[in-house]
DNA sequence: CTCCTAAGATTACATTTGTAATTATATACA
DNA sequence: TGTATATAATTACAAATGTAATCTTAGGAG
């Protein structure tokens, strides 16, 4: 699997936006940001900037404009994060964090089963 | 409760090192890290000095040496990071995540029964 | 008592990040 | 066709981070 660029806090949010729907022009990436962050448009450019020249971010052109979309796969990243995140904090998965994590969620019934399934599944291994 | 001053990627490391067996001397989180980085003698010291300025790390003196130790709770980090790291990339605690988390694990019979009895516990509520 | 040496203190410096502002340019409207 | 305006391109600038090197000083070796 290729490399894929580190993303920073900021980049993060930018990158949701573009995972959640895209191509986006500029203008529309700060509209789904404006609610949330207090960054003003030209922050919101610096950041889509700053991923396409990472890679994470491509473009193509809407007349005298660009149309953003994400160049990396939110699974990927994902996956990358978590493991990075737990390597850095736990050292690696391990049962404390994942009990932790578990403890401080609020899941439904349903998610409990589902859950429960995959912990089941493993148990067969 | 008190705010957690922010502990960077490399930080963490230090950290980690102290959180396991304090108090210790510079030279000493040196040699722990050496066998996991590269890092000279004078980049950790570095390390732990932003540490102390942060307020994350605390000493005593020893002779002409310093003893460190660290000034926050492990447990209430890796709390602030995890919810940190979930609002970051899932942008909240849910269920994919969760079962990303699980699925991605080595577990132990013991450990899923446990985990699995915390679910139940859950379930209840 | 003097000098070497190991710690600590201070300084360095490029890169990344957060957060924009300024400048150039292509259009759409008057 | 000249001009206001929306976009993009370029530039800004401080703080945090990664990664040390150099300078200073107190204690131990001779």
């Amino acid at each position: 699997m290729k490399k894929l660029p580190k993303i920073s806090e900021s980049e993060w949010l930018v990158m949701r936006v573009l995972w959640s729907k895209s191509p986006l022009a500029a203008q529309e990436v700060f509209e789904q940001l404006d609610a949330t962050t207090k960054w003003k448009p030209k922050t919101v450019k610096t950041l889509i900037d700053r991923l396409v020249k990472k890679g994470a971010v491509k473009y193509e052109k809407d007349g005298r404009r660009y149309m953003y979309y994400p160049a990396v796969g939110r699974d990927e990243y994902v996956t990358k994060e978590r493991r990075s995140f737990v390597r850095r904090v736990y050292g690696g998965i391990s049962k404390p964090m994942l009990a932790a994590f578990l403890e401080d969620a609020e899941l439904s019934a349903d998610d409990i089963s589902e859950l429960k399934e995959i912990l089941e599944q493993k148990a067969e291994e």
